[in-house]
DNA sequence: TTTGATGT
Protein backbone atom coordinates (compact mmCIF):
# COMPACT_ATOMS: atom_id res chain seq x y z
CA UNK A 1 0.00 0.00 0.00
CA UNK A 2 1.58 3.40 0.72
CA UNK A 3 4.77 3.60 0.45
CA UNK A 4 5.83 7.33 1.97
CA UNK A 5 8.97 7.25 3.95
CA UNK A 6 7.47 8.91 6.39
CA UNK A 7 4.56 6.17 6.59
CA UNK A 8 7.51 3.61 6.59
CA UNK A 9 8.86 5.66 9.60
CA UNK A 10 5.81 5.79 11.71
CA UNK A 11 4.99 2.36 10.79
CA UNK A 12 8.25 1.09 12.22
CA UNK A 13 8.54 3.33 15.33
CA UNK A 14 4.64 1.73 15.87
CA UNK A 15 6.17 -1.98 15.74
CA UNK A 16 8.86 -1.59 17.69
CA UNK A 17 6.55 0.24 20.67
CA UNK A 18 4.31 -2.84 19.85
CA UNK A 19 7.06 -5.12 20.13
CA UNK A 20 8.59 -4.39 22.70
CA UNK A 21 5.39 -3.67 24.49
CA UNK A 22 5.10 -7.54 23.69
CA UNK A 23 8.37 -8.44 25.57
CA UNK A 24 6.35 -7.96 28.58
CA UNK A 25 2.83 -9.00 28.34
CA UNK A 26 1.40 -12.50 28.53
CA UNK A 27 2.07 -15.40 26.53
CA UNK A 28 1.64 -13.41 23.06
CA UNK A 29 5.50 -13.54 22.87
CA UNK A 30 6.76 -17.23 23.40
CA UNK A 31 10.39 -16.10 24.82
CA UNK A 32 8.92 -15.63 28.03
CA UNK A 33 7.40 -19.35 28.60
CA UNK A 34 10.12 -20.95 26.65
CA UNK A 35 13.14 -19.19 27.20
CA UNK A 36 14.12 -19.65 23.43
CA UNK A 37 12.82 -16.55 21.99
CA UNK A 38 10.71 -15.49 19.15
CA UNK A 39 12.08 -15.84 15.30
CA UNK A 40 15.03 -13.72 14.47
CA UNK A 41 14.01 -10.08 13.60
CA UNK A 42 14.85 -8.44 9.94
CA UNK A 43 15.34 -5.15 10.21
CA UNK A 44 12.35 -4.21 7.90
CA UNK A 45 9.98 -6.74 9.68
CA UNK A 46 6.93 -5.69 11.37
CA UNK A 47 5.81 -7.84 14.48
CA UNK A 48 2.38 -7.75 16.13
CA UNK A 49 1.54 -9.19 18.94
CA UNK A 50 -2.01 -11.04 19.49
CA UNK A 51 -3.57 -12.04 22.84
CA UNK A 52 -2.45 -15.73 21.76
CA UNK A 53 -0.09 -15.78 18.68
CA UNK A 54 2.83 -13.11 17.49
CA UNK A 55 3.31 -12.45 13.87
CA UNK A 56 5.66 -10.76 11.83
CA UNK A 57 3.66 -9.18 8.73
CA UNK A 58 5.04 -8.95 4.99
CA UNK A 59 3.79 -5.95 3.52
CA UNK A 60 5.20 -7.14 -0.24
CA UNK A 61 3.56 -10.53 0.10
CA UNK A 62 0.50 -9.42 2.37
CA UNK A 63 0.82 -11.85 4.66
CA UNK A 64 2.71 -13.39 7.51
CA UNK A 65 6.28 -14.10 7.29
CA UNK A 66 6.05 -16.38 10.42
CA UNK A 67 3.10 -16.92 12.78
CA UNK A 68 4.20 -18.20 16.36
CA UNK A 69 2.51 -19.48 19.40
CA UNK A 70 2.79 -21.98 21.84
CA UNK A 71 -0.02 -24.36 22.14
CA UNK A 72 -1.08 -26.11 25.96
CA UNK A 73 -2.88 -29.19 26.55
CA UNK A 74 -4.98 -26.82 28.62
CA UNK A 75 -5.58 -25.05 25.46
CA UNK A 76 -7.60 -27.78 23.49
CA UNK A 77 -10.97 -26.56 23.71
CA UNK A 78 -13.98 -26.32 21.23
CA UNK A 79 -15.59 -23.75 23.65
CA UNK A 80 -16.50 -20.86 20.85
CA UNK A 81 -18.51 -20.89 17.37
CA UNK A 82 -16.08 -20.85 14.69
CA UNK A 83 -19.31 -20.00 12.11
CA UNK A 84 -20.02 -16.81 14.20
CA UNK A 85 -16.48 -15.30 12.73
CA UNK A 86 -15.91 -13.40 10.35
CA UNK A 87 -12.10 -13.22 8.57
CA UNK A 88 -11.56 -9.30 8.82
CA UNK A 89 -8.28 -6.89 7.91
CA UNK A 90 -5.97 -6.93 11.25
CA UNK A 91 -6.29 -3.64 12.71
CA UNK A 92 -2.74 -3.61 14.16
CA UNK A 93 -1.05 -4.07 10.58
CA UNK A 94 0.00 -0.28 10.44
CA UNK A 95 -0.09 -0.70 6.82
CA UNK A 96 -3.12 -2.53 6.20
CA UNK A 97 -3.17 -6.22 5.93
CA UNK A 98 -5.07 -8.16 2.84
CA UNK A 99 -8.87 -7.87 2.96
CA UNK A 100 -12.07 -10.16 2.04
CA UNK A 101 -12.21 -9.05 -1.64
CA UNK A 102 -8.33 -9.83 -2.35
CA UNK A 103 -9.52 -13.53 -1.32
CA UNK A 104 -13.36 -13.31 -2.79
CA UNK A 105 -13.88 -15.45 -6.51
CA UNK A 106 -9.91 -16.09 -6.09
CA UNK A 107 -10.41 -19.71 -6.06
CA UNK A 108 -8.38 -19.98 -3.00
CA UNK A 109 -9.18 -20.70 0.53
CA UNK A 110 -8.39 -18.61 3.32
CA UNK A 111 -6.27 -20.20 5.25
CA UNK A 112 -5.60 -20.39 8.51
CA UNK A 113 -1.89 -19.82 9.43
CA UNK A 114 -2.75 -20.30 13.40
CA UNK A 115 -5.59 -22.59 12.93
CA UNK A 116 -8.82 -21.37 14.38
CA UNK A 117 -8.58 -25.12 16.13
CA UNK A 118 -5.78 -24.10 18.74
CA UNK A 119 -7.53 -20.94 19.66
CA UNK A 120 -11.15 -22.24 20.56
CA UNK A 121 -9.67 -21.40 23.86
CA UNK A 122 -10.92 -17.77 23.74
CA UNK A 123 -13.32 -15.98 22.28
CA UNK A 124 -10.86 -13.27 21.49
CA UNK A 125 -8.02 -15.68 20.39
CA UNK A 126 -10.65 -17.29 17.96
CA UNK A 127 -11.61 -13.95 16.74
CA UNK A 128 -7.99 -12.21 16.04
CA UNK A 129 -7.24 -16.23 14.26
CA UNK A 130 -9.80 -14.58 11.82
CA UNK A 131 -7.63 -11.63 10.97
CA UNK A 132 -5.95 -11.51 7.55
CA UNK A 133 -2.79 -10.89 9.22
CA UNK A 134 -2.45 -14.70 10.14
CA UNK A 135 -4.01 -15.86 6.56
CA UNK A 136 -2.71 -17.01 3.54
CA UNK A 137 -4.05 -18.27 0.13
CA UNK A 138 -4.60 -21.82 0.11
CA UNK A 139 -5.57 -24.33 -2.56
CA UNK A 140 -8.94 -25.88 -0.97
CA UNK A 141 -7.59 -29.53 -1.26
CA UNK A 142 -4.46 -28.41 0.28
CA UNK A 143 -6.21 -26.74 3.39
CA UNK A 144 -8.64 -29.05 4.13
CA UNK A 145 -6.30 -32.11 3.17
CA UNK A 146 -2.16 -32.71 4.15
CA UNK A 147 -2.30 -28.93 6.01
CA UNK A 148 -5.20 -29.88 8.00
CA UNK A 149 -3.91 -33.26 8.98
CA UNK A 150 -0.80 -31.54 9.99
CA UNK A 151 -2.65 -29.27 12.22
CA UNK A 152 -4.26 -32.09 14.32
CA UNK A 153 -1.09 -33.76 14.67
CA UNK A 154 0.47 -30.67 16.06
CA UNK A 155 -2.64 -30.89 18.18
CA UNK A 156 -1.89 -34.39 19.24
CA UNK A 157 1.51 -33.39 20.41
CA UNK A 158 0.12 -30.51 22.24
CA UNK A 159 -2.05 -33.20 23.73
CA UNK A 160 1.04 -35.96 24.44
CA UNK A 161 3.87 -33.81 26.07
CA UNK A 162 1.48 -30.70 27.20
CA UNK A 163 2.73 -28.20 25.51
CA UNK A 164 4.30 -26.70 21.86
CA UNK A 165 5.92 -24.57 20.46
CA UNK A 166 4.88 -23.95 17.00
CA UNK A 167 6.12 -21.31 14.51
CA UNK A 168 4.40 -21.76 10.93
CA UNK A 169 3.81 -19.66 7.88
CA UNK A 170 4.17 -19.46 3.69
CA UNK A 171 7.54 -19.53 1.95
CA UNK A 172 7.42 -16.47 0.51
CA UNK A 173 9.89 -16.08 -2.88
CA UNK A 174 10.02 -13.62 -5.70
CA UNK A 175 7.68 -13.57 -8.70
CA UNK A 176 5.21 -15.79 -7.20
CA UNK A 177 1.48 -15.03 -8.87
CA UNK A 178 -1.33 -13.03 -6.78
CA UNK A 179 -4.35 -12.47 -5.83
CA UNK A 180 -6.93 -9.01 -5.13
CA UNK A 181 -6.38 -6.01 -5.04
CA UNK A 182 -3.53 -5.84 -2.53
CA UNK A 183 -1.61 -8.24 -4.42
CA UNK A 184 -1.47 -11.05 -2.30
CA UNK A 185 0.91 -13.67 -3.02
CA UNK A 186 0.03 -17.08 -3.24
CA UNK A 187 2.80 -19.22 -1.82
CA UNK A 188 3.70 -22.27 -3.63
CA UNK A 189 5.15 -23.84 0.23
CA UNK A 190 4.12 -23.71 3.52
CA UNK A 191 6.07 -24.32 6.90
CA UNK A 192 5.40 -25.61 10.19
CA UNK A 193 8.34 -25.85 12.84
CA UNK A 194 7.06 -27.58 15.80
CA UNK A 195 9.34 -27.65 19.36
CA UNK A 196 8.75 -29.69 22.50
CA UNK A 197 10.56 -28.48 25.05
CA UNK A 198 8.06 -29.17 28.20
CA UNK A 199 10.72 -29.19 30.62
CA UNK A 200 10.21 -33.13 31.19
CA UNK A 201 12.74 -34.16 28.59
CA UNK A 202 15.07 -33.18 25.98
CA UNK A 203 14.24 -30.62 23.64
CA UNK A 204 13.16 -31.65 20.28
CA UNK A 205 12.38 -30.34 17.93
CA UNK A 206 11.02 -31.11 13.93
CA UNK A 207 9.90 -28.88 10.97
CA UNK A 208 7.38 -29.96 7.60
CA UNK A 209 7.25 -28.12 4.00
CA UNK A 210 4.54 -29.05 1.76
CA UNK A 211 3.90 -27.77 -1.28
CA UNK A 212 0.29 -26.17 -1.69
CA UNK A 213 -1.52 -28.35 -3.80
CA UNK A 214 -3.13 -31.87 -3.17
CA UNK A 215 -1.47 -34.64 -1.53
CA UNK A 216 -2.19 -37.81 -0.44
CA UNK A 217 1.61 -38.29 0.98
CA UNK A 218 2.33 -39.74 4.81
CA UNK A 219 3.53 -36.61 6.66
CA UNK A 220 6.72 -38.02 7.29
CA UNK A 221 7.79 -37.34 3.74
CA UNK A 222 7.57 -33.88 4.56
CA UNK A 223 9.93 -33.98 7.79
CA UNK A 224 13.22 -32.02 7.83
CA UNK A 225 15.12 -30.48 10.22
CA UNK A 226 14.87 -27.25 11.70
CA UNK A 227 17.94 -26.02 10.02
CA UNK A 228 17.09 -27.10 6.84
CA UNK A 229 14.16 -25.18 7.66
CA UNK A 230 15.87 -22.01 8.45
CA UNK A 231 17.98 -22.20 5.73
CA UNK A 232 14.75 -22.10 3.27
CA UNK A 233 13.12 -19.88 4.65
CA UNK A 234 16.58 -17.45 5.70
CA UNK A 235 15.50 -17.04 9.24
CA UNK A 236 16.33 -18.32 12.85
CA UNK A 237 13.19 -19.43 13.88
CA UNK A 238 14.47 -20.91 17.74
CA UNK A 239 17.34 -18.47 18.14
CA UNK A 240 18.42 -20.04 21.30
CA UNK A 241 17.93 -23.80 20.32
CA UNK A 242 20.98 -25.83 20.66
CA UNK A 243 22.27 -26.82 17.58
CA UNK A 244 22.12 -30.57 17.99
CA UNK A 245 18.20 -30.10 18.38
CA UNK A 246 17.83 -27.65 15.29
CA UNK A 247 20.22 -30.57 12.68
CA UNK A 248 18.01 -33.35 13.35
CA UNK A 249 14.61 -34.90 13.03
CA UNK A 250 13.25 -35.47 16.85
CA UNK A 251 12.97 -39.42 17.14
CA UNK A 252 10.40 -39.63 19.55
CA UNK A 253 8.58 -37.29 17.55
CA UNK A 254 8.97 -38.95 14.23
CA UNK A 255 8.60 -43.12 15.27
CA UNK A 256 4.84 -41.89 16.27
CA UNK A 257 3.74 -40.71 13.44
CA UNK A 258 4.51 -43.37 10.44
C1' DT B 1 -17.14 -34.92 9.88
C1' DT B 2 -16.45 -33.97 14.85
C1' DT B 3 -13.03 -29.73 10.45
C1' DG B 4 -11.99 -25.88 7.51
C1' DA B 5 -13.82 -23.60 4.25
C1' DT B 6 -17.14 -20.62 0.23
C1' DG B 7 -20.74 -17.41 -0.79
C1' DT B 8 -25.07 -14.80 -0.21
Amino acid sequence: MGKIFSLFLTAGIIALGVYFSGLFTGKSVPQNLSGLEIPHIRSNDVIIPHSAYTLSYNEEHEQANWVAYELTREELADNFSRNKMRFKPDPDVPTGSAEDDDYRNSGYDRGHLAPAGDMNFSEQALRESFYFSNISPQQKRFNSGIWKKLEDLVRDWAQTYGSVFIVTGPVLEKNLTYIGRNRVSVPRYFYKAVLINNGKQPPGAVAFVIENISSKAPLRNYMITIDSLESLISLDLFPKLDDSVENRIESKISLNYW
